[in-house]
RNA sequence: CGGGGUGUAGCGCAGUGGGCCAGCGCACCGCGUUUGGGACGCGGGGGUCGGCGGUUCAAGUCCGCCCACCCCGACCA
């Protein structure tokens, strides 16, 4: 339960932050260094996004299945840049039924390679492709520094594993599933998102091109919300994925891989909560109106319950996502600072004066104070949530958006970039070499974010070297 | 791993020139009054004082070692 204020954002956003996730109740620190317990309103959230990512997969094809947890330490051996990427944060098992094992089981930080592994043995014609095969579950990693939500040592995800016969298929499947994350991240998550290619340092592990989506956090940090990868035949020929083609010819295979994480999670919260806590979109939030009764005495307590469990079962019957909370214990006054703290978009209040009325009140949380608060009649009221709640949710990506625009900024020179990514996005050309990309890095902390796909025209100046630049690259600092 | 800090009730802390029963606020439980923007009174329950060892008649308090966690720096979804 919420009690107390959260620290402002401006005061400590990264406080702001932590405090936010355990008084929102989304989840808690668990007894392991770096691990977090999904608490049930926590997990609630998670399964609205997973529901509609995994129609989203099925729509398109894909179906679901389950490899191990733990992966034999050997494979990660086979694909040079993986094993280099990887080695530095892996849990290793060592033992199993009291006795050393053989050889050391790593718990999984990412399936590329048992998953490989299978396909090889799976795939032995064209007309066995392509492969779309999603997992579902936690991967661990051994990480530094942790942050709830943000980079747990476990976390939970998906990963999309394909597998194709030509580099256009695989292409092709690396972008419709981009596509699919950017439209979650717009139409789900209220989360304004650029899409676009990884420069080489920014690379998945092994993978040949990364592309992305990535979002501005309220403390203007870029954070990548999800990747999808084209790993052309480094895997297939790491584990002899290959098949028959039409002219009986050995041919290896083009893999993809792709994820969003429960670090989704932690971009809701920063993109959306403000200073009297979260704030969820409706179409993800687990519950998207509460109503709270409000009464003084017996004889008002049943005329008021009375009207709020029939406007309950009705806008419950309608679909509507809907919590009554009767707590007598507290009072409606703090019910409103929880549900607030708790990202409840819309919160439905029913006293006497509005039973008398025929009325309720209703609060926006996307709108905070007497400004957000209106009072409609009962009649019609399922009609009246349906369409204040697709409100909120437009005017929540509205807003977004215009807070990122409005901190996404042109450097006019190299000094000019070092300013605007203290405290902004920098949108500008880069000739792609690894040197300026680092000069960056070192001089402001800032990293590239993406190479957009949408370019524009021409060519320019490198706003680092000076010279002849193909492409315009975000420079943010990240999360 | 480098630098800084903290370990006393679920959380936040006080107590440390050693001395009777280890305390406060919040949370929790009970009863009553409250209830349209974070209510109040009264009464309760709850502790290996991070761990191990040492000094002492006596250790939360002094000494040694260890452990854990947090914050700041180099990697990552």
């Amino acid at each position: 339960m919420a009690e107390e204020k959260l620290p402002t954002r401006a005061e400590d956003f990264a406080e702001w932050y932590n405090q936010l996730v355990l008084k929102a109740d989304l989840a808690d620190y668990a007894p392991v260094r770096g691990c977090m317990v999904v608490k049930p309103y926590g997990w609630a959230l998670w399964e609205n996004i997973t529901s509609w990512l995994d129609r989203a997969f099925k729509e398109t094809g894909h179906v679901n299945a389950a490899f191990p947890t733990l992966i034999p330490m050997s494979f990660f051996e086979k694909e040079k840049e993986h094993v280099e990427g990887f080695s530095p944060e892996l849990a290793v098992v060592t033992h199993g039924g009291g006795e050393k094992l053989e050889e050391p089981l790593v718990v999984r930080p990412t399936s590329e390679t048992i998953i490989g592994h299978m396909y090889a043995k799976w795939i032995k014609s064209w007309r066995d492709l392509p492969v779309l095969i999603v997992q579902w579950g936690s991967v661990l990693r051994w990480e530094m520094r942790t942050k709830l939500f943000l980079r747990t040592a476990e976390f939970y995800w998906h990963e999309g594993h394909t597998a194709h016969a030509t580099t256009e298929d695989a292409m092709e499947e690396m972008y419709r599933i981009l596509d699919i994350y950017e439209k979650f991240c717009y139409e789900q998550a209220a989360i304004p998102v650029i899409k676009g290619t990884k420069s080489e340092t920014e690379r998945f592990a092994g993978a040949q091109i990364t592309t992305a989506i990535e979002a501005m956090m309220w403390d203007k940090r870029a954070l990548q919300a999800g990747t999808s990868h084209y790993f052309g035949q480094n895997f297939a020929r790491a584990f002899d994925i290959q098949y028959l083609d039409q002219n009986n010819t050995l041919q290896y295979c083009e893999t993809t891989s792709w994820a969003i994480s429960s670090r989704i999670i932690g971009a809701l919260i920063m993109v959306h909560g403000d200073d009297q806590g979260l704030q969820l979109p409706p179409n993800l939030a687990p519950i998207q109106t509460v109503l709270v009764p409000i009464y003084k005495n017996d004889a008002e307590k049943s005329a008021v319950m009375e009207a709020a469990n029939r406007i309950f079962t009705e806008l419950k019957a309608a679909g509507i996502r809907i919590k009554m909370d009767a707590r007598e214990e507290v009072t409606p006054g703090f019910k409103f600072n929880d549900w607030e703290m708790r990202g409840v978009p819309l919160r439905i209040e029913i006293g006497p004066k509005d039973v008398e009325k025929g009325s309720v009140a209703l609060a926006r949380r996307d709108v905070p104070g007497r400004d957000g608060k209106s009072f409609v009649p009962q009649a019609g009221l399922t009609g009246t949530v349906e369409r204040l709640l697709a409100d909120i949710q437009a005017s929540m990506l509205k807003n977004a958006t215009a807070f990122r625009d409005s901190n996404i900024h042109e450097p006019q020179d190299y000094a000019h970039l070092a300013e605007i990514v203290q405290n902004g996005w920098a949108f500008g050309w880069w000739c792609g070499s690894k040197e300026c990309e680092a000069k960056v890095k070192e001089d402001t902390k800032a990293t590239t974010r993406v190479i957009p796909l949408n370019q524009p025209a021409g060519k320019g100046k490198c706003i680092v070297c000076g010279s002849e630049a193909h492409q315009k690259v975000y420079f943010a600092r990240a999360y």
